[in-house]
DNA sequence: ACCTCAAATCAAAAATTGTTGATATATTGT
DNA sequence: ACAATATATCAACAATTTTTGATTTGAGGT
């Protein structure tokens, strides 16, 4: 489809992992760099890497290199934007707008 | 992981998919019968019908049968409760914690 | 009861996503 | 320059999701 949808995708498809929503709730504690987060929750070095791209490339993490460290936080911005986009993808244009046009009913 | 992130997961798995989104995008100009939305955007009837179970089972969308007809439109009390939950997720607990605990930096 | 049509369900195939181990890149300390 | 450590990337495999066509269910209409 559009390439609009496949952006929007992009966003929620981050929020529809067990394994990243157990990450967010892990940052919601605050910052953290990837050593902590791996060591808790049966992932791979490569597999935590994995879901912070996803995490990140959707707007909602952020990441900070320190020397060999990269500390992920969550992003108030993109909070902000992926709220702002699912009301807009889910609040009708006009309340209301009688039967269906189709079935004339 | 635990079952309360497959139960979060399930709401964002609705938003993930782009025929997903463009279905939304259908409704949100108001109720529409199944085969109206069929109709414009590539799905066989089964493909329509199992996308609807998804954005059904996830809240965003509720359905209404009419004799043989099953018209669907966006729930408000869905879309609410995604809100919500979206912010629950990505919100952190306290802002500004400080550094990184475990990389005493 | 029978026929027709809308939608749900099922099973198999196709496509996408997630996992794993190996390797690459980059930074720090010696 | 070299060794050690943190993270990213890659390719192969596994798991999950989506698609498809066939069949079933259920509501009218005759």
């Amino acid at each position: 489809m559009s390439s609009v949808h496949q952006e929007h995708a992009k966003v929620f498809k981050a929020l529809c992992d067990p394994k990243r929503l157990a990450i967010l709730e892990q940052l919601r504690g605050g910052e953290k760099c990837a050593c902590v987060l791996q060591e808790p929750m049966n992932l791979t070095q490569s597999g935590l890497s994995y879901h912070m791209k996803i995490l990140c490339d959707s707007g909602l993490v952020t990441s900070r290199q320190e020397g060999k460290w990269t500390h992920y936080r969550l992003s108030e911005t993109g909070r902000n934007k992926a709220v702002k986009l699912l009301l807009a993808i889910t609040t009708p244009v006009t309340d209301q707008e009688g039967g269906c046009l189709s079935c004339d009913r």
